[in-house]
DNA sequence: AAGGAAAACTTGACAGTGACAAGATAAAAT
DNA sequence: ATTTTATCTTGTCACTGTCAAGTTTTCCTT
């Protein structure tokens, strides 16, 4: 895995780089994380990304058969690190009531912070959903969902996956509706301010559950 | 604007249209519809939307200067409509709490029956919401929200942008969601009885407001 | 009714796309 | 050292959206 070969020591490319990559597959998926977050999904070239990374047109094929398949694994990356951001929020020492607070703070927060990749993790129709790396990836993620609303389903004792919905229909809503553009531009402008109200008024609500 | 041409009774096209259409803009909307149901809006293309409504490659042109204002006069069709589903489910005679299930189950409904249409009108990318048409059609939309959420308004004493925002985003989390295949498929099923529980607990939250 | 202007639709072309095939090169395996 | 395999390249294909230029119809003015 050594980025620059042994051999072609003064190779016909001057100055360039070796014939192999090294990496080419993780400079792949670091060229389409940019170029996702610049361009969108649509506007996104296969092209473009193997040019960024610095190989010909055909190059990518031999590490994702398909766009769908890069868009997937971009995909898996996203959901890893949003599953990450939702851990790292949880605190066993805040109330059902505090932690809700600071999930959804941390679930918007990410929309927020990664447009891009939040729109992709939710866009059926360009990830591959058999896929088995994104559906744990995936699963994993829901977990920390599932965690989140765990006190509520004790304490209503409603059935689980009800809550869940709940639970994650209240910050999701926002969050895509942010990134739709129906909040914030027109419509009711939103505020750091708002978002604190909003997300105290969503664990006032599940706390009377 | 009648369909047939008066001139050209035995044209060089055989049995065909007559060179103009009549009415290409509304025929290119149906076609485009039909096609976005069909291959969503990936896998979408003008020509063949041109095709499917009998006509050149490049005669949409006349009629949207662009693929993005074919989109964003189909999104306000569909706005359109849906808030035209969001008024029918309007019923004086309701509770507050009882017109937020029926208006919710109105708007999951539309979700469900116009999959595509519905996430068209939340594909920023595609759309140009500097159209006052689609403009328009979005806030007339927004405005049978707003009524939704007036009664919660009013008994809570919350700022309106707050409640309306709850309002909107736990019916349009679930239907995102379902859109997205996060609900259904994998994690937990969904089926009717859930939703009516779904519509059920949400109208009691915000009763409780 | 006649003729000129405008609108509606056509064909043709261009650069860019994803995907495939076949060849070149480097690394790994034997 | 030789063969096999993985990696990357060039070349090509059908298809895309958009523009330009030409053709046909309708509309407007007189």
């Amino acid at each position: 895995m050594n980025r620059k070969s042994r051999h072609n020591t003064e190779g016909k490319l001057s100055a360039k780089r070796p014939y192999h990559h090294g990496d080419l597959r993780r400079a792949l998926l670091d060229a389409g994380r940019e170029l996702l977050e610049e361009k969108g999904a649509d506007g996104f070239s296969l092209r473009a990304c193997a040019l960024r990374a610095g190989v010909s047109h055909a190059a990518p094929a031999h590490h994702f058969k398909d766009m769908k398949a890069l868009f997937t694994a971009l995909a898996t990356e996203a959901f890893d690190l949003f599953g990450q951001a939702l851990a790292d929020a949880r605190d066993e020492s805040l109330t059902p009531k505090q932690q809700i607070v600071t999930s959804f703070r941390a679930y918007l927060g990410f929309a927020r912070a990664h447009p891009a990749w939040f729109k992709l993790m939710f866009d059926s129709a360009r990830l591959e959903w058999h896929d088995e790396v994104l559906k744990e990836a995936g699963a994993k993620a829901y977990e920390q969902l599932s965690l989140l609303s765990k006190p509520f389903i004790d304490s209503s004792g409603k059935p689980a996956p009800l809550i869940e919905m709940l639970v994650w229909s209240l910050p999701h809503g926002v969050a895509h509706l942010e990134l739709a553009g129906q909040i914030g531009c027109d419509y009711a402008p939103i505020s750091d301010q708002w978002l604190e109200d909003y997300l105290k008024l969503t664990a006032e609500l599940l706390d009377r559950l």
